[in-house]
DNA sequence: TAGATTGTTAATCGATTAACAATC
DNA sequence: TAGATTGTTAATCGATTAACAATC
């Protein structure tokens, strides 16, 4: 691999190796060994070009005539990516969306390691969802002094969203997955922040959709 | 409005628009009226010069010196994003996710109207979730004859995305919300596809993390 | 060797930034 | 009028595309 750390690769870059991922584990998983740019690109709905300069980016992992092998690519881009290591994660409100997300099968994948859920609800302290205790919120400081945390996902409502990440500060954390529509800003650059905000998605499609209709029409 | 079909408009610029709209709400909230590029520029941390050109895009909606006025702005956005129109909505699959979006409230803000759930699971058929009534798949070819939906929402397993998604056609449907990690392609045109992948989502924070990491050791 | 596909280079395209003229 | 902030223009930057040389 040309280069180990990575610094400057656009996310862009990033969402695509993802996508590369997922399509070369599919194809692995049919008995394919080996696979083209332009296989990928079919698979993905990503140019075949936009695919090999995506992956010059970080080294020369093809075979000129033949394509890739999927063995070698995907271990390749899980380490670029980071997914071979263990991550460990906590997240703060049990919700609908909490919960929908401790029992979401697409973290293992990413080696997500769930710790503890935290919320206020008295009842449902102490019980836990798919083997993930839940922790009232005032154990947050606690927690995060004795267990080495990485991530931190957020669902609590998105009022709430500031108050909870400024406890997030001083402790291992170094990445927040917020999923309330407050837009929190890493300050002081300590933190990755990745804000997933499912209203603006909503909000989106509705003015996506207001012109399909409109081209629609016109026909 | 300086044009009202706003054909070529690149995402990025929907997607802030979202966050301008958000913000301004905020701000009327708090009894303010006017706002200024470098409020709007702090509150959603997106660079002030940057709000400017996307505005203009679609007309001139501020008063040189003053601002802009919050009431106008916003109103001039809810109409650009076709957020005043209802749009009617089915889900497909009442699983955890589907579940937690049906009980999300950020969906009204959208003015998503949710007509039916649908699944298999033959427990839960003639329930409801936040009074949206759930019926079985089997039923959703019918429903789709007799009732006019804009939308659906994607959240069954991934390899079902697939089948779901080719029921979908021939009919009045034109946008899809794909929450599964399928890449749903729209062939034809004819729908306005947007996937949301968390998982995806999940291996873009692994490898920012990674590079947060990676910078703080080096210091 | 011939065929195929990668990786690279150069050209195009679009988005962001910076400076400033217009004007409330 | 002076001060402030918008909207526009031009410059910069980065990402995508296309063509092709390298090579398995």
């Amino acid at each position: 691999m040309r280069n180990s750390s990575f610094n400057n690769v656009p996310e862009s870059i990033v969402g695509r190796l993802a996508s590369y991922h997922r399509c070369l584990k599919n194809a692995a998983s049919n008995g394919q060994t080996v696979i083209k740019s332009s296989d990928i690109s079919k698979l993905c709905g990503i140019k075949a070009t936009v695919v090999r300069k995506d992956l010059t980016h970080f080294g020369e992992f093809g075979i000129k005539g033949k394509g890739y092998n999927i063995t070698t690519l995907s271990s390749n881009i899980e380490e670029i990516m980071g997914l071979n290591t263990e991550k460990r994660v906590i997240l703060i409100g049990a919700g609908n969306l909490g919960t929908a997300l401790l029992k979401y099968p697409g973290f293992s994948g990413a080696n997500f390691k769930f710790l503890a859920a935290f919320d206020i609800r008295e009842e449902i302290i102490g019980t836990s969802i798919n083997s993930v205790p839940i922790l009232h919120i005032d154990k947050l400081g606690a927690f995060l002094k004795s267990n080495e945390v990485q991530i931190a996902i957020l669902t609590v409502p998105s009022q709430e969203a500031e108050t909870i990440a400024s406890q997030l500060h001083n402790c291992s954390i170094k990445g927040i997955l917020n999923f309330t529509s407050a837009i929190l800003k890493s300050d002081d650059g300590k933190f990755y922040i990745r804000n997933i905000d499912l209203s603006k998605e909503l909000e989106v499609i509705s003015f996506c959709m207001k012109k399909c209709l409109k081209n629609k029409e016109e026909k």
